[in-house]
DNA sequence: CATGAATGAGAATTCATTCAT
DNA sequence: AATGAATGAATTCTCATTCAT
């Protein structure tokens, strides 16, 4: 868990502490309610060091938003393998988040939060929409097999998102725990919701 | 649209107006991202007025919150009519989200948006709280009547609520309109996931 | 006592409502301590009254000053009758200076602490150097008579007053008592320190 | 003269130099009334550098005090030597307070003007306090060896303190220099006033 | 006359960023 | 490369003063 902001390659310990301090922080009190020096604290470095990876603390933000998303995207594809019936399909899909919310807490959260923050720019805009479009397609080829619903795929992909997004804040809240058969039995209710 | 901040009382104009532009500056740019100066300008008042009305920022924003909250309970409550059964009393739920989602899209979004925020004070989360609580009731009933199905109301509250969220912002983000035929389709949809 | 700050003739029992409660506050709070508005609420009135009385915060500052030092001269003005020996004048002198004190605490308080205070006018500066020159004259006198021991009166003055003024603010400070047989009794040190 | 506020130590001198001009300025325009820039500008530093090394205005004002009054304190303990008679150790006394005032004038004009201000906090008013113990022991040992009048110590420390505080702040007005000459007068006429 | 809500300049304090070491 | 002291612009909040009522 929290590996999600390893770089490819053996970049910089120094860069991955300091994201990773950066998502918990911008977490715990917002992006602008964090100081660049407790980032700094928080990943043991200077306070200049940070520039020395990142040129702004916008840059940081971005790249905070950019590793949490392709993180996902990459759990998510990883699951996806030719030949899956639309319900197995939706069923990895399913677990990819709940693996991946389970394992990345913070970075899970970091995205929802996050997602629509003023000082995202272009690319991770880019990045978040291009994880959309492929689980767009998911959608469509579920469609024309005749397992789900007819409709716009963006409207099933809103809902679906967000009982999976209201379950995980929920249960972070403390309402309940979302263990292993209580992500199943809500799969299952998921499905129904979506299916032709 | 937008009465939402009206106090009950001829209480002052300045006081909403104050309300009206902190609600939608914090969503615009966050609460630690909207200087207080400009809060003062976009309600058209100077900044040291809004001292007059509120403590500080944070009493502000608490203000904001309780506001809005307040009134969304407020709408959801007024829906509700004795003698209804679960499915009418569901689609009345849905329809009141719906309403208030038009009529008071910044209020919704600053809800969903500053639900967890660190400013928030134990009142606010008192009433954040009590508007599930009346929920979960809502569910029990439908539980018991066997209407819906059974498990943790929160887990079902966390899903449908998550639904309607999920579709929202989505339209918001401009991914398709929340028209009248696409909330009552969606209504369908979200009650084939909660009934028995 | 705290009469002090009646004007002769009956002005306008705002105006010494307001010169009372600035008196008090400035002693708390110092001069730049102090806002306006506290001063209004303390004197019972609105804060806009007080600028029908004095043009501006300094102005309010240098009338209490003046207030007060007049007080204090009349008093000791009053305890002088022609005819006395110096013994009897510096008892007369010391006795009004203690009787002011006691009578009139904070105005006491203020003329020692806003003595050389930056916001004080060339009236007020003029008010306490009047009041220097005619003790400078009793002084001199004194000499005169060979009473008083020789050397610049200013000197003599600047003891003797120093050391009542030590004996109010340790006082004060709760350190002793300043009863009538204390008083009595400094009276005799102090004379001993001035005496030919 | 004005080293009195050297660390001990190679502290840095950005932290003297923000005590020197605190101290400067407060004594011209008041603690409430000197704005934090200005003393940042007289320091040489930047506005934030002052809060590197003092919390807050009241945290820097109260290192102001208790750096002068400790100043003061070695400067009277130094003076101090075994064996020396009453007659003597007053000399002492009152020869260290001279030469303190002269060599040091802002820090006793400070130590003077702000010794009850509100924004003292504890340690500087047990710092006040520890010297003020002190003191007295030196009056009472006076007076077991029958040299100094009988009576409250504190009372002869307010008024021959009072006494020496007078022509500090008179000569300071201008009304007289403060010489050798006149400064050993005085001694004679304050021992006048304490002797037995 | 009296009021006190309203104002905006100015106060204390914070923080993104730089740069000497 | 790394640091963290230093900076000053920007932020939150205060308050002397005004003016509509």
């Amino acid at each position: 868990m929290g590996v999600v902001l390893r770089s490819p390659g053996a970049v910089s310990d120094k860069r991955e502490a300091i994201l990773t301090a950066a998502l918990e922080l911008f977490n715990e009190r917002s992006f602008n309610g964090t100081p660049m020096p407790l980032v700094a604290q928080r990943a043991g470095v200077g306070a200049g060091t940070i520039y020395r990876y990142f040129d702004s603390k916008e840059a940081l933000g971005n790249a905070v938003f950019r590793a949490c998303k392709t993180a996902l995207q990459r759990q998510l594809v990883e699951r996806w393998r030719a030949g899956l019936t639309p319900r197995e399909a939706f069923r990895a899909l399913w677990r990819g988040l709940w693996e991946f919310s389970r394992d990345n807490p913070a970075a899970f959260q970091f995205l929802e939060t996050h997602n629509h923050a003023s000082y995202l720019d272009a690319e991770s805009i880019a990045t978040s929409e291009a994880m959309f479009v492929s689980i767009c397609d998911f959608v469509r080829h579920g469609q024309s097999a005749g397992a789900l619903r007819d409709g716009d795929p963006a409207v099933l992909i809103a809902m679906a998102f967000g009982a999976f997004i209201g379950l995980v804040k929920e249960s972070e809240a403390g309402r309940f725990a979302l263990t292993e058969s209580v992500v199943a039995a809500v799969e299952e209710l998921a499905w129904k919701m979506l299916r032709a």
